[in-house]
DNA sequence: TGGGGTTAT
DNA sequence: ATAACCC
């Protein structure tokens, strides 16, 4: 249990105690203190300061593609997904195309504008997770964010950096990359010299990304998540950037309105512009009381943090996915038979993928959009647990898994629609979810048995706090 | 407007 | 099952 820094210690105190303070502290970043409690030293932090990275591929689908076909590398080059160039590389940029345009407006602007069908994400996906295993190599604390961003919690190496350098090295101690802000440096401050080396990990990690792999990217290191990708965007493409504290209300104040606030989305903008709330500084000085009628009491509370630059969630180890999902949207589907060619091709991707993975999904999703229905974002979904003589069959390649599982889906699907009505939809994806180690047999105490000491829940999430409440299959 | 992901309710 | 968030 050992993590960020904290020195355990074994005086045979109550586990429940301990469970406690260590919850306290991750839940209070102020909580911090040489508390002494029953003349038994609890766990003293420093503080509980950390030291977080955020890394950030530059435009990462482009550059794959860069990679696949090096022709590519000096001409503006467009990854395209039906009618949207999702990324284009800085060649693309200086030339006025910009993320998510549509093709027209993109060739317009860049008739010379090379494309390239990106719809299919599996080198994108397989780049993206050797850049998450890199990552871990420095610390095993390590959380994605899509395909192309990382949190990595350094507090750890950074106090066993720290100890391992001599006095007289400190002095000569130097940051690497930007200083937000350009604040000077103060090498007597024991949190600047944190940050510090901080950046000198980041640079570390950005050279081996791209010695190992290829791929340049952006870091930013601060003491919390919020901050952190805020500040690693500042300096953009292959750079990096390190916020000191005393800057930290610059940087917030630096966003031009709260849409720009990671956690704050498009429904909470329009609710706050709603009230008047349209600037960081407006989001800060509102009544706490007006906000936690409006939005409830849990996004006020952490939105009005997030404004001041506070954020206490923690790193969370991502670990292996927790779904598999292929999607296929289109102008048009409204026969069952295409409904039913749609699912297999999706399948059959799919298939591959969790085969591949080596765990077992319980749990089958199908998801449609309708036509129209005004909403944006209009999905519908239908899910139901996947028959353990399926399951069982996952792995083992030759079998005809494919045939139960359309039939399940059709299921799903004539569930959700009508089929004896007209219907026309946009989009059609399928998702594997419920992801567990072993196909366990049906229970029973003969399970632990077979299957000795194989945890049904992930370690590493969450793992404090849930009490282990054991739950038998339910989808 | 894409093709993914996550957590909370 | 949906709704919010992230890219």
């Amino acid at each position: 249990m050992a993590t960020l820094g904290v020195e355990s210690e074994e005086e045979g105190g109550g586990d429940e105690e301990e469970d406690e303070a260590w919850a306290m502290e991750l839940a209070d970043a102020e909580a911090a203190g040489g508390s002494q409690v029953h003349d038994q030293v609890v766990p003293t932090r420093t503080s509980s300061f950390r030291i977080i990275v955020h890394v950030d591929l530059d435009c990462f689908y482009a550059q794959v593609e860069m990679i696949s076909n090096p022709e590519l590398k000096d001409k503006p080059l467009g990854v395209q997904q039906k009618y949207l160039v999702v990324t284009c590389n800085y060649e693309a940029r200086k030339l006025g195309v910009k993320k998510l345009m549509t093709v027209k407006d993109a060739k317009e602007k860049c008739p010379q504008l090379v494309l390239v069908n990106g719809e299919d994400l599996t080198r994108y996906r397989e780049m993206s997770y050797k850049v998450t295993e890199l990552l871990e190599e420095f610390s095993p604390v390590v959380e994605r964010l899509g395909f192309d961003e990382n949190f990595v919690d350094l507090t750890e190496i950074v106090e066993k950096r720290l100890q391992q350098l001599p006095s007289d090295e400190l002095s000569a101690a130097t940051v690497s990359g930007h200083v937000y802000n350009n604040q000077p440096v103060n090498l007597h401050d024991v949190l600047h010299i944190r940050l510090l080396v901080g950046s000198q990990i980041a640079a570390e990690m950005r050279e081996a990304m791209y010695n190992q792999l290829g791929l340049t990217g952006c870091a930013g290191v601060a003491s919390n998540k919020l901050l952190a990708k805020l500040v690693s965007g500042v300096f953009k493409p292959n750079q990096q950037t390190v916020l000191l504290p005393e800057s930290c209300q610059d940087l917030m104040h630096s966003l031009n309105h709260i849409k720009e606030m990671p956690g704050v989305g498009y429904k909470t903008t329009k609710r706050l512009e709603a009230l008047g709330i349209t600037s960081v500084h407006d989001l800060q000085t509102f009544s706490s009381k007006i906000l936690e009628k409006e939005l409830g009491i849990s996004v006020a509370q952490r939105i009005q943090k997030l404004s001041f630059g506070e954020d206490n969630s923690p790193v969370i180890p991502s670990g292996p996915p927790q779904s598999f999902s292929e999607e296929d949207s289109f102008k048009k589907c409204s026969s069952e038979v295409e409904v039913r060619k749609k699912i297999e091709e999706l399948l059959t991707s799919l298939l591959n993928r969790v085969c591949q993975d080596g765990r077992k999904p319980h749990t089958i999703r199908l998801i449609i959009r309708r036509f129209s229905s005004g909403k944006l974002c209009g999905r519908e979904s239908r899910q139901c647990p996947i028959p353990s003589h399926v399951i069982q069959k996952l792995g083992t390649g030759s079998n005809d898994v494919m045939t139960p599982m359309v039939d399940i889906l059709m299921k799903l699907f004539r569930n959700m629609v009508n089929v004896k009505m007209p219907f026309h939809l946009t989009l059609l994806s399928v998702c594997f979810c419920n992801l567990k180690e072993l196909s366990s047999a049906k229970k029973g105490p003969m399970d632990r048995y077979l299957t000795p000491s194989l945890a049904t829940t992930r370690p590493g999430k969450r793992s404090f706090k849930i009490k282990d409440t054991h739950m038998e299959d339910f989808s």
